[in-house]
DNA sequence: CCGGCAATCTTGTCAGTGTCAAGTTGACGT
DNA sequence: ACGTCAACTTGACACTGACAAGATTGCCGG
């Protein structure tokens, strides 16, 4: 068995699995080129080839980040055409791929100017913030551009919470529930 | 002048000041404890002896930044009465604070169990979920608690969305106005 | 006044890290 | 067979966090 190829295969892939790995084990800040490059089994710098530096590595997974979340989001839009699942969709997403989300919303650590960084993350925020008109406001003569950053920052603020601890367990142990309540507060279906 | 003394005064402050400087220009990512010795004009471990490593230091900003918030909250709402003033003063002080306050919600970079953290942050977030009870859920018939933390949800995603850059210019150049008319859509008082 | 003493800061050192330059391997087209 | 080029390795350098040991200083009791 050639345990140690010259060639790796797909050692890109095999980087951003092991930046998952360590991000969710440690946070992003214990992120190591040197040991993402061991967990992938390759030397120390061979990550580099593929990605530049070490904010490429989470430019990429910011970027692969932001184009699940757009797809996540999209997808429960059309499937259930109801805006607050659109949201619970949102948080369940920041749970369940805590380790992208953590390195989104933390331009300093990659290239945020990025092309397909902008791209991913635009098309993403398209989704909440345009998928507000299909709901009513519940005053009913709010501007719809502040109503879709409402919409935007309570369930990232949501997630975000959840993700430091910040909440009591009450609310953090089912946060998909919590979210929709929290959510509805905000907007209901017509 | 003895631009060098051996004892420096008040090293603990000087090495604080320069976090945040060193943050509000480079995010936490960029902070170093050589940096901030360097700054502080010390030798290379000065700091360490007043802060135990480099998360002490960081722990140390995350307690100040919570007790400053803490404090600030409790003034609007005790000063204006009005809960959304305290959404809004949230947000103040989230961009007057960056540095502290891009510290305060990453506890992977900080000892998040230390007792003054957690004491200055409690006391911070009952201000904000506890003054739900003072205004009127638009419903009117929703859980307290949840209110609060569609509270506190909102007006932390707006203020993490402000500061990541996230926002299209037309809110984020005006944040505190938009914070108030997005905090609004979800109460007002009575 | 003065002698220790503890807090404060320095110096030296170590392993670990990011990044670059140069070399090595191997696959693939011609 | 041969060149060529991407993929990876090796080696090096400056920088970092952390620790140990030493130097300096303010201070407090006698």
């Amino acid at each position: 068995m050639p345990s140690r190829r010259y060639h790796h295969g797909d050692l890109r892939r095999a980087v951003l699995d092991a930046a998952v790995e360590v991000i969710t084990e440690a946070g992003p800040a214990g992120v190591s080129l040197r040991e993402l490059a061991r967990r992938a089994g390759v030397s120390h710098a061979g990550p580099i080839h593929h990605f530049g530096d070490k904010a490429g590595v989470l430019t990429a997974l910011a970027a692969e980040g932001y184009d699940l979340l757009a797809g996540s989001l999209t997808e429960v839009r059309d499937r259930t055409g109801e805006f607050v699942e659109v949201g619970v969709a949102y948080v369940r997403f920041a749970i369940a791929h805590r380790a992208h989300f953590e390195v989104m919303f933390r331009p300093d650590l990659y290239h945020a100017d990025d092309p397909a960084v902008v791209a991913a993350s635009t098309r993403a925020s398209e989704v909440l913030t345009g998928g507000v008109a299909t709901v009513a406001d519940r005053t009913g003569d709010a501007d719809l551009a502040v109503a879709g950053v409402a919409a935007w920052s309570i369930v990232h603020g949501f997630a975000t919470l959840c993700l430091t601890g910040a909440l009591s367990p009450r609310f953090a142990d089912d946060p998909e529930t919590t979210a929709r309540a929290v959510a509805g507060m905000l907007f209901r279906r017509r």
